[in-house]
DNA sequence: GTGAAAGCGCTAACAC
DNA sequence: GTGTTAGCGCTTTCAC
C-alpha cells in the first residue's frame, strides 16, 4: 500500500490533534474555521485519504455490499447489475460481487464468504430461490433484496414485474394478433409460484377469448438457448402445431426460433414467436422479438436503494415491488 | 453488523490468550495439538469468523482487487469477468467492481475510489486507454494488468490474443474460401496500436495471394451493433461490392449481417460476415457467426493470476502474454 | 472548540 | 509453545 499518510501525519502538519482532523473530515463537530481551513489544505498538499478499513472497523460500518449473482456474463444479469453498480456507488456503497453458477452449494458459500467480509446488506439474484437460503440469510440478519424467480413465495423483499399481468398481456397482444394455437414454454420449473402466475395470466387472457387451454402446448425449460430450443422442437413434433410460441425468456425465445426454422418453419410467417425480458439479444436478433419489456436497469437501482433503506434502518414500507412492464412490439410476430 | 463474536470471546471461552486463537486460526506458529483442538471447537460452536476489517489494518493487506470494466453488461467484459471473479475467488481476493460507461473522467475516478477502499491490485478493462490512465496508475503503485484494444502500446502488463496473426488467419481463411474482394471493418480508431497490427495481418495474408490492397473496403467503426451495421451499409453503397465483410467485433459483425440484409444481400450466400471475439451472441445468432475465439475466460484468469503475482512482489517475466485464438468456422462464411 | 485517551478486532514482535 | 503488549488508522467519549 502506497498512501502511506495518516491522519496523524495530517494532524501534525496542520499542528493540531488528530480528533480535529477527524472532525473536519467528517464534519461531525463545529471546527473554527481558520483550523479547519489549514487542515483542509493540508490534507489537500499530502494527498491524504482517509482509510476506511480503519474507519469501518470503528463505525462497524463497512460500505459494503454484496451481490450474489448466477453468473455475471447472463445479459438478464449484468443490465441489472449496471442498475445496482451506479445507485451503490451514488450512496458511496461498494460492491461485493460473487458468482454462483446456479450452484445451491456455492450460493450459501457465497453469502458466508460475503458475510465474513463485513457487508452491510445484500442483493440476491438467484434463479431457484429455496427456503434454505431465505432462512439462512435472515438468521445471518444481513438485509437483503431479492431479485428471483421464486422469490415471492417467501416473505421477503423483492422487486420484480408482475408476472400475471404481463404474461397475462403477451397472450393477449398474440390473441389479438390473430393468434389461436398458442404454445407456451416457461423457464423455470413447474411447481414454483412465479410459474403458477405466469400460467394464471396465460390462462386468463385465453380464457376471455374463448380459446380452449390446451395442456399439450405447454412445456417447462429452462431460460437458456439449448433449453429453448429443445422445447420448442418437442411442442413442433407434437400433434398440435402452434401459430404462436410463447417463450418467458428472450435466450431461449431465440432457441425456439431457431428450432423452428430447423423444422423447416419460418417465423415470423408460419409460426410467431414472443419472448420476455428484452435483453439486449431481443433488439439484435433478426427476426427482432417481440417481448415483455421487464425495466432490469431499474430493477437493480430499485433493489440496491430497498438494501440501503433497510441499512439505514428505515423500513421498506412496501416490501414486494412491482415495476411496470410493457409489451416491445417487434418483428417475431405477425398478424395473421 | 451481527457477527459480535470475536478473537476475545473465543480465547476466553477456550481458556487461552488471543494470540494462541490467532495462531490456530492463521496457522501462524505451532500449537500444541490438544489447545488447538480446543480453540477449533470453540470456533466451531460459537460460529466466529475472523473479521478481514482488523486483519488488514495491521497486515495492510485488503485482499481486495479492483475491476475497472467500460460496461458489465457487455459480453466481451462479463466473460473476462467471469475468469477474474473465479480465480480471484481461489486466492482469496474479492472483487471491486466499477463501471466506466467508457468515459474517462470517470475511469480516473474509479482508479481514485479504488485506490481510497485500499486495493492491493487492479484489473483495468478499458477500449481506449490512454497514458494519462498509464502514468495515473503507475504513480499510484497500484500492481495493474490490462485488457485494452490499446494497451499493447504501453510498458505495461497486458493480456491478449495475437491480433495480427488473428487477423491474418481469418483473412487467410476467407481468401481459402474463395473470396477475393474481402472488406474489413475496424472496431477501433485508426491511430490504435492494435489496428495497425490488424490491418498489418490483413495486408499480410492478402500480399500472399496476390489480393491487390484497396482502400475503400476499410472502415474504422466501434463494437456496438449499430456501428457494425452503418459501417457495413456505408460499404455496400460504395463501388466495389466485396465478397465478403470482416468485422473485428461480433457484435459489430451481426449489425454488419442484418445490414446486409437490409441491403438485399444473403449472408452467407451473397456475402459472407467473419466476426471477432466468439462471445455469446457468435453461437446463438442465425447465421451462425465464423468468428475468431478468444479465450476470454482464460484472459481474465491470467490477468488476475498476473495481479496476484505482482502483489506477492513476484517478478512476472511475460509482461506482454498471448493466448491462442483460432479460427471457429460456422455458417456466416461460404465456399465461393 | 479542542485535545487526550480509549478502543474497534486483529497480528506480530517480544518475553517467558 | 504460550501470553503480554504494542500498535494498524480511525472515531468517539470525556475532560477542559
Amino acid at each position: 500500500m502506497k498512501n502511506t499518510v495518516t491522519i496523524k501525519d495530517v494532524a501534525k502538519k496542520a499542528g493540531v490533534s488528530i480528533s480535529t482532523v477527524s472532525r473536519v473530515i467528517n464534519d461531525s463537530k463545529p471546527v473554527t474555521d481558520e483550523i479547519k481551513q489549514k487542515v483542509l489544505q493540508v490534507i489537500e498538499e499530502t494527498g491524504y485519504v482517509p482509510n476506511p478499513l480503519a474507519r469501518s472497523l470503528v463505525t462497524k460500518r463497512s460500505q459494503l455490499i454484496g451481490v450474489v449473482v448466477p453468473e455475471v456474463s447472463d445479459s438478464f444479469v449484468s443490465e441489472i447489475l449496471n442498475g445496482i453498480e451506479e445507485i451503490a456507488r451514488m450512496y458511496d456503497y461498494d460492491i461485493l460481487l460473487s458468482n454462483t453458477y446456479s450452484d445451491k452449494e456455492q450460493e450459501m458459500k457465497s453469502i458466508n464468504l460475503l458475510r465474513a467480509k463485513q457487508i452491510e446488506g445484500m442483493v440476491m439474484i438467484s434463479w431457484n430461490l429455496e427456503e434454505d437460503h431465505v432462512d439462512f440469510i435472515k438468521k445471518c440478519g444481513i438485509p437483503t433484496t431479492y431479485i428471483s424467480k421464486t422469490a415471492r413465495e417467501f416473505d421477503v423483499p423483492t422487486v420484480s414485474v408482475n408476472n400475471e399481468s404481463a404474461t397475462y398481456d403477451m397472450t393477449k397482444h398474440l390473441i389479438e394478433k390473430g393468434h389461436k394455437k398458442i404454445a407456451l414454454v416457461m423457464t423455470s420449473p413447474a411447481d414454483t409460484a412465479l410459474e403458477m402466475e405466469r400460467l394464471s395470466g396465460y390462462k386468463r387472457a385465453l380464457l376471455e377469448s374463448n380459446i380452449e387451454y390446451n395442456e399439450s402446448l405447454i412445456r417447462y425449460a429452462d431460460v437458456d438457448y439449448a433449453k429453448g430450443y429443445e422445447a420448442a422442437t418437442s411442442i413442433l413434433e407434437g400433434d398440435i402445431i402452434p401459430d404462436a410460441i410463447f417463450v418467458t425468456g428472450d435466450e431461449a425465445a431465440v432457441g425456439a426460433i431457431n428450432a423452428a426454422f430447423d423444422k423447416g418453419y419460418n417465423v415470423p410467417d408460419d409460426i410467431s414467436v414472443a419472448g420476455f425480458n428484452d435483453v439486449k439479444i431481443a433488439k439484435v436478433y433478426r427476426p427482432k422479438l417481440t417481448t415483455v419489456h421487464q425495466p432490469l436497469y431499474d430493477m437493480g437501482a430499485v433493489a440496491i436503494r430497498m438494501v440501503i433503506k433497510m441499512i439505514k434502518g428505515e423500513e421498506v414500507e412496501e416490501k414486494k415491488v412491482e415495476l411496470p412492464h410493457r409489451i416491445e412490439d417487434r418483428d417475431s410476430v405477425k398478424n395473421r
